[in-house]
Order: structure tokens, then sequence, then C-alpha cells
DNA sequence: GAGTGGTCTAGACCACCTT
DNA sequence: AGGTGGTCTAGACCACTCA
């Protein structure tokens, strides 16, 4: 399959017919990673050792890497190097623990940091969703959250103050939903949960030790009490290769002739 | 930001340092769409006309466009040219609703066409879901999904044939949920539904119109009857540009304490 | 047959991480 | 200071689509 210049070498032999090399190569990384002679967190060499041994432009090497990475087996760390992902995280938008509980039950190692936490007014999506007028004050909570060490998520919390009033005084490394709760009596009993992969902006990829349009996969919890009234809104950036959703649902009786 | 060879032009201006001229191209496109001046659907000019325009190389050209086609904003046809993404179809896979009646619920126009049905032993992997001896015979269903002409989903169902036999002779085009219920009084009681980006393979990209490694979403469902016997097993593997999922739930009683 | 995207080469300079 | 990945140039040939 080389193309381009002519390099002296011979033509590509029957079996590689069709299959471009930065897919060779690409296999040939996989197959190290799954023989375990990669190990997890391990790093790659780099581009330009692995263009010598391939032989191949810097670029389809660069190729190969890319295709490893939206695989999700591989991501890379800024000027730093590429290395192997490890295993997913899975999630279970239908269950209350949260982000600290579920993590350690998989036997992984949970992180959280906030970033910031302030007061602003609310954007006209903002207060729509919150049943306020637009410039309404919205408590913003910001909170990176890690999983054996390596960042993997940035969240941005929304809670109208009138229903939480000092919740930013608290410490908010743990279970916001919990705090909610035990302080404030806000029971959440209806959660909306919407996904979908997207590219991460220049900020949030930076937060995750990425680059921009970095992909990710963006969860957005909008959670209710039982007087329908928006306790909790919340946007999860999380690392595409992070996270692996799970859910089980038992059906609900259905109306009849349904 | 201009690097590389020396090309006369002046020094990035104030507002461009830090961004990368290929990002400047990628919003300028991102713009034109935006403001209508790119329709859905839409064809973008081709690379070469968009690097004489830029004016860059034709790989930064390709930079854009692949960031692009990352934010699920523009989508390629191999060797046709890029194209304007239409918006997503809304998926909630807790609703019973089947392919056809949920995008025609979102005004769109659903397609199906059974690419292939076939009888063949099962996996080791495929056993074990199905609790039988690997090797014993499984029902495969390959099914094509559109929506708006354009395909967005390959899927395969299994299915037990001891559980439904002679399953393969009927229409398959039309909701197997339904006719698993009315011919065969196989009910539906609890789904086990599993979710991940992923890049697709060379076989199932091409379905869809695209090359290997195009980014996706599959989805794994396991449905069990009242039994708890697996009356269904689907491999959903979407176009990552074409679904955003929606889950809305009311939260189940919780144990005391929890 | 003209034009498209897909793949590839062989360089270069840069910002930043690591030591 | 040396090495890394990030960005960019300026070409080339190929497989395929489309009119």
């Amino acid at each position: 399959m080389r193309q381009g210049l002519d390099t002296g070498r011979p033509p590509a032999a029957a079996d590689d017919v069709g299959r471009p090399q930065y897919l060779a190569l690409r296999d040939r990384i996989a197959r190290d990673i799954d023989a375990g002679r990669l190990a997890s967190g391990a790093r790659l060499p780099s581009e330009r050792h692995l263009q010598a041994s391939a032989p191949a432009a810097r670029g389809t090497v660069r190729q190969a890497l890319a295709q490893l990475e939206a695989e999700g087996l591989v991501h890379r760390r800024d000027r730093s190097g590429w290395y192997v992902s490890p295993p997913p995280v899975t999630y279970d938008p239908t269950r209350r623990a949260g982000f600290m509980a579920y993590v350690r039950e998989q036997k992984r190692t949970p992180g959280a940091v906030t970033l910031a936490r302030s007061v602003r007014p609310a954007t006209e999506a903002q207060a729509d969703i919150f049943r306020l007028a637009p410039g309404a004050p919205l408590y913003a909570i910001d909170r990176l959250r890690t999983v054996d060490g390596r960042p993997v998520l940035v969240e941005r919390i929304l809670v109208d103050p009138d229903l939480a009033p000092g919740l930013l005084d608290r410490s908010l490394d743990g279970s916001l939903t919990e705090i909610l709760k035990t302080d404030h009596g806000l029971v959440i009993v209806r959660n909306r949960i919407d996904m979908r992969p997207c590219a991460l902006d220049a900020d949030t990829a930076a937060r995750l030790g990425g680059r921009p349009g970095l992909a990710g996969l963006l969860v957005v919890r909008t959670s209710f009490d039982a007087q329908g009234r928006v306790v909790e809104y919340d946007r999860e950036y999380w690392r595409h290769d992070a996270i692996r959703i799970h859910v089980d649902l038992t059906v609900r009786a259905e109306p009849a002739g349904g």
C-alpha cells in the first residue's frame, strides 16, 4: 500500500492489499497492548522512534496513534508522550451512588478537586431550566474528577441559591446530592439525563490533560424534587475513553394494548 | 501562528496568538454553518478549494475538517465530499417504541434494510450470554437503519432459536420485539443496556458510508423475559454524530438509611 | 475523464515537558 | 538542554465517485 515518492521498496504483499499502512501500524501496537508487552499506563515509544521502526513518515505514525486514541486504547499527555489507557469506569446514571462510591466499587481510586465556586447571573437558557428570570443569581460549582490520579471528567453544577442558601460555604468535594438532602431537605425523585459524544473545548480539554477537540462524552443531568423544582443541574464532560455507560431497567407496566 | 517554511507573510496578529490555524479555519466554517450560509446537508467546498481560500496546506485543511467531524458538525462521504450534518436523533433506551416509531416522532424519515439473516454457532461469549453451550445455534439478524436516507446505525441481533422457532422466515424490517411478543409470547420485562464511544471497524464503517475508524457509539441491549431468559441480544453501532441519548428516570424508593 | 477524498513522504519550526 | 508532541508546508500517487 505504500504510496507517494518511490522509496525503492517492493510493492505491497498480497495480504496487505487494501489495508493502509497506518492501520497496519495500529494493529502492531494494538497487539503489543493486548499481549501485555505494553502494560496499562505504560508509555509508548516516541513518534520518531516508531517512525524509525515502522519505517514510515511521522504523519503516518500519528495517524495510527490517532486511530488508537479514537478506539480508547491509548491517550496522550500534551508534549509528554503517548500512554496505554486504563480500562474505563462504568457509570450507571440510574444509581444514586456518587462518583466517589462507584469508582471505589470498581477497585479504582477516585479523586475530586473543586476548581471554582461562584454566584453568577443565569443565562437565558439556564433561567429557562430553573424557571427563574434571566440574570437571577445561580450557584456555580466547577469540579474535576480523577480516577487513579488521571483526570477523567470536568463538571459544572448549577444550584438555585433560594433552595440551598449558603451552599458554597460547604466542603464540596463529596456528594452534593447528599448535602442537598441532609442540609436542605431537598430529595431528588426524578432525573433527566442527556448524553452525547462531543469534542471538548480548549479549556475543558486542557483540564483533562488534552488539546482542543479531544473526544468527549457530555452527560447532562437535571434533578427534580417531588414538587418538580430543579434541584441540581449538572453538565459533566468526560474523556470519551474513560467512561462506559451501563443501565439496568425493569420495564414498567405497559398501558393496555401497548 | 503560521509555522514551517517562511512564506513571506507577516507574523500572526495578537488575537491569533495561541490559536492554531486549523482551528481558525474550523471557526470560519462553523460560523458559515451557524449562520446558515451552509445549510444542513449542503456540500462544503472541496479540500483543494478550501486550501486555496485559506490559504493553507491541504493537511491543515483536513485537520480543520476532522475537528468539525469530531464535533458532529460535518461528515464525509468517501471520495465524494464533505457535508453539513443534520441534527442528531434522540434515543431513549427506556422506551419501548421501536426505531421507526421514535424517528417518526421527531419528524424524520426512518428506513430499514435487513442485510443478512443466518443461523450460526454461538461463540464462547455469546453462549455465556444466552446460557447455552458454545457452538449451539443462534439466529443472527443484521440490519441497517437510516434517517432521512442517511445510514446511521448497523445492528446485529441474536435470538435463541428455541425461544422463537422460525423467526428468520418472517419479515424483519419492523419491530423485532413486537414479533417476539405477538408470535412467540416473549414479553420483555428487563433491559440491560451498555453504551460506549468506539471506533467502527472497516465493515461497519463502510456500511455507514465511512472509513475504518469512524467514530461511533456502541449500544448493547440485552433483553430478558420474566423467567430471566435472554430473549434478544442486540449490538447497535451508531454513527457518533447521529445519536443523542435521553433518559428520564423516576427514582425508585430508597432502602432505609439510603 | 475530471475531480474528489485517502494515503503517504520528507522535511521544518515551535511550545512545552522532563531531567 | 534535550526530547517530546503540535503544527505546518508542499508536494505525490492512488482508488473511487460522479457526470
